[in-house]
DNA sequence: ATTCAAAATATCGCTTGCGATATAAATTAT
DNA sequence: ATAATTTATATCGCAAGCGATATTTTGAAT
């Protein structure tokens, strides 16, 4: 059995499966609102900058838009947000967050200090975090400019 | 806007599009060999421990048994492992790598290092890859916790 | 103006991931 | 021994993700 295989060496299981638990630690303080984790995501997209594109939320997310279209209707038939034809250039749609969608931050506000709390732990402390964000932005960041070579 | 709903305060964000983007960096060296990322996953605790029940692939991937039984169906159609009935216990269903399975150990021999030098940057080197490893594992470990309380 | 390439979004098909629930075998309790 | 409980696995339904491809609109080239 050669080392590099060995489960306890790898980087990605790791992420894999903290990015796993910690979305689950999530779902019961949004599926009380009829929320999933990436619907969250886009929530937090739109409510720092409402009326925006697809192709943004989706390149602000990282994720494709044959993810993000679904997604969208989805939240647009929970009446969270309007999708229309952008006026200056028709192939957009602009998406926007009705009232309901913009009180649920209301509702959620809760929500980040209630996961924030749950993943404190020895090595992982308000000191440490940002080493660890550092980290995580790099990986990020090269993994990216390995698919998207150098964007301007 | 709260400061605590900005996306770039976000752990969880991070975690979600780091962990997404290094599975994107195996999919070319896997799907050249009809494999995806957690069917890999399989593989590399399979070649740890072979003939191994269900449960204790399931347990070892921190995955629950309804996401991993699925996928053991393909694998087995893909003949890369077989399923059998356990003879000690007949709930159980035996997993097993074929001479296929096994191979793949060597055909996929490089993907590791490939891998591996697509994520080195700035923050995370050799040398700081321990203390990165130790805190995901803090992380899962207090969320693991949460779910299933102090096992033994 | 017409053609051609690029961009924005969407559709399709497939694999995961997981909550809820079912089934069957083993274990425990009575 | 029989009933109740637990355990191992599986089935179902739904939401993501994403590669491949289609559609529509814009912008650029001729």
């Amino acid at each position: 059995m050669k080392e590099q295989f060995k489960l306890d060496n790898q980087l990605c299981f790791r992420l894999y499966t903290a990015s796993r638990l910690l979305t689950q630690a999530y779902h019961p303080l949004l599926s009380e609102h009829g929320l999933t984790y990436p619907q969250y995501l886009v929530l937090m997209v739109l409510w720092e900058n409402d009326a925006q594109p697809v192709n943004d939320i989706a390149k602000r997310l990282m994720l494709e838009t044959n993810t993000v279209t679904p997604l969208l209707k989805r939240m647009e038939q929970q009446g969270i947000l309007t999708r229309s034809k952008g006026s200056a250039d028709a192939r957009q749609v602009i998406v926007t967050l009705t009232e309901k969608g913009q009180n649920l931050q209301n509702l959620l506000a809760d929500v980040p200090m209630k996961v924030g709390s749950a993943v404190i732990c020895k090595s992982v402390t308000p000191d440490t975090v940002p080493a660890l964000f550092g980290m995580l932005d790099d990986i990020i960041a090269k993994l990216d400019n390995q698919t998207n070579p150098h964007e301007a």
